[in-house]
DNA sequence: ATTGATGTATACCGTTCGGTATATGTACAT
DNA sequence: ATGTACATATACCGAACGGTATACATCAAT
């Protein structure tokens, strides 16, 4: 199997796992639905949790490269890019592929804070809050990492509230939550 | 079974449920850890999903009497309600016995929002959010739903955070942003 | 003491789970 | 043409899944 076909396998499988879950997915439906047989999957990974490792790993390095690219391609500033985050959160949400954050259903679904899938989960989400905290210092703000746990938190609010409600533009509000505390933590 | 034994059955399956997962839990350890038979438990539920949305129905309603009845215990005005909410939000977090909301850990597992689950779960947050609405239209915001959706999602993402980063002081800062959006909406 | 009704424990149903042994393909070197 | 190395399809493993048939225990009425 070439190098690309494995990618493909693990960029399926993170497709597949994000849609119907973890534990409601089974090897034989990943075998069915990324085309590889299970025989080959588990020539590349030992178990079920390693190729779930892997999917989580190309979805967190994706998703942050994503999205952060594009909050520089829509703000110049670091103060404006704070806020353009909740522009780039919006739509990321109106998406037609958007299910919820594959990290917060993969802690939901797995209870022990040690496992290895939590960890994982954990350090994507420390990873987007340090991103946030290095914009808030940029943007010279008063406390920057309280800022940033403030955003980060309008960030995962707004993310489930949006999948479990069904939107209803909670966007609009995060964004306007957003400015009023950037505003206030970051004074003219 | 007396009434009361039911109540126990729905009680200690919910405790499970929201400790171990729901499909991470089977029939076989339900029966074993609520101490009731499995063929008594399909005595009252036709399937597991029935079980299920006895146990989330039993959350929903234990978990809003209590935190709303902590937050009037907490503060007189709606205004002062408003705030209270993180309070007792920093007190379930704190709690030994938090393992992030239910109705979140519901809605990661099952995919179809037509699902009854997803419904159920859907529901206990525009309950939630309607009473918030109803404490920021009584206390004179001057857009009330808006406020409430800003504020519901600090607390969803305050739950979020909590839970997958492990804590780390989030409601210090849930509480200060919820401080200067209030104040925002509601000018003295 | 016996009968009948009801509640429950046990053992089982077919299916699917994560994971593997094996047999068949297929491509290439000789 | 034949041997060889490797990828894959299939069929299978024991265990656990959701759900059920059945045998037994308990107790009230006679």
């Amino acid at each position: 199997m070439s190098a690309s076909k494995r990618d493909i396998l693990v960029r399926r499988a993170m497709e597949v796992l994000y849609r119907d879950g973890f534990h409601a997915t089974g090897m034989d439906k990943l075998a069915r639905e990324t085309g590889v047989s299970k025989m080959t999957i588990y020539k590349h990974f030992r178990t079920k949790e390693d190729l779930i490792l892997a999917a989580l790993r190309l979805r967190d390095e994706e998703f942050r490269n994503r999205f952060f690219r594009e909050i520089e391609r829509n703000a110049a500033t670091s103060r404006g890019r704070l806020l353009a985050i909740f522009d780039v959160m919006k739509n990321w949400i109106d998406g037609s592929d958007f299910q919820n954050c594959m990290f917060i259903k993969a802690t939901a679904e797995f209870q022990d804070p040690s496992h290895p899938i939590r960890k994982a989960s954990a350090e994507h989400k420390q990873a987007l809050l340090d991103h946030v905290a290095d914009l808030a210092r940029q943007a010279g703000a008063k406390n920057a990492r309280s800022l940033a746990s403030q955003l980060f938190m309008l960030m995962e609010g707004e993310t489930v509230a949006a999948y479990i409600m069904g939107d209803k533009g909670v966007a609009g509000d995060a964004k306007k939550a957003a400015k009023v505390l950037i505003d206030k933590a970051i004074q003219v």
